[in-house]
DNA sequence: CTCGCCACCTGGGGGC
DNA sequence: TGCCCCCAGGTGGCGA
């Protein structure tokens, strides 16, 4: 389920309650994870977090010596529970912090829990990842730049995290639409006025997002919580043949590299 | 390099 | 009720 948007609505929510505190415990229920859980993730307890950050879907725990990457892949979510609380299915790992538990709850066994005392950068994860769609860095002339040379359908382009990070099946679509572009447009064929459109398009997605998954935040931290608000009201995704919210045409859906598109054949060229 | 495709997993929904 | 098929928000790795 997580997107940029729920990654970082989840950091909002963990750093001020993780930053300082001292592991007391992990517990691992289900080592196969994307990668199992290595011994060093297990033996975490004395380490203190010192802060919560993300790049693209990761979070990052910094604990000073090095750094718990956890991805929630497709399914996951975290929780802030009391110490205790009985574990339920697809509860595969827990991370005790005196009075806190951070939980991970994750059916397919998409994500990750992996521990690096390298440099971020020099992680195999991450070094290869792409531009922060938030930060100043995707400004139009950028991500004109990056699309140079680039034949592959925007869509695609815009879910390449080698490129951008963050921006998942959901958004593409989302952005997409708020851009007037048209998801099979090859990147390459993109004018820079399609690039100003673009970047201003995924910031607003991106941020309306955090917005509206911020207000559902308290101990609950995850993607669940956040579907409702959501997805009822995008723009186009999941919306396949109803009415478009600017201009009635039917809503298409279409498969682009194995993945639903949603777009308005009227609003976006 | 780029690109298309498969793989990894579980669960939910629809059709029969 | 059961079974089978399809679909699902990510992304690393393969071969062409």
């Amino acid at each position: 389920m997580p997107e940029l948007p729920e990654v970082e609505v989840t950091r909002r929510g963990l750093a001020p309650q993780l930053a300082g505190r001292r592991i007391s415990a992990v517990e691992v229920r289900e080592p196969r994870l994307r990668w199992p859980v290595s011994r060093e993730v297990r033996s975490l307890a004395g380490r203190t977090v010192r802060a919560v950050h993300r790049r693209g879907k990761y979070l990052l725990l910094d604990c000073g010596d090095g750094h718990l990457i956890v991805h929630l892949g497709m399914s996951g979510s975290l929780r802030l529970l009391p110490p205790g609380t009985p574990a339920q299915k697809h509860d595969h790992f827990d991370l005790v912090l005196g009075d806190r538990l951070l939980r991970l709850r994750d059916p397919r066994r998409f994500g990750a829990v992996l521990w690096t005392s390298r440099a971020l950068d020099s992680h195999p994860l991450l070094a290869g990842l792409g531009l922060e769609p938030l930060s100043p860095a995707l400004a139009p002339a950028r991500l004109h730049a990056l699309t140079r040379g680039c034949r592959m359908p925007v869509k695609q382009f815009l879910m390449d995290a080698r490129r951008i990070v963050g921006v998942g099946n959901i958004y593409a679509s989302e952005s997409l639409f708020r851009a007037g572009i048209d998801p099979r447009k090859r990147a390459n064929r993109a004018s820079l006025n399609d690039c100003t459109k673009l970047a201003k398009a995924i910031k607003q997605t991106l941020r309306a997002a955090i917005r509206a998954g911020g207000s559902s935040l308290r101990d609950y931290v995850g993607a669940d919580g956040m579907l409702g608000e959501f997805q009822s009201r995008t723009w186009v995704y999941g919306r396949e043949g109803e009415p478009c919210r600017r201009c009635h045409s039917a809503i298409k859906r279409i498969v682009q590299a194995g993945r639903s598109s949603f777009f308005c054949p009227t609003c976006q060229r």
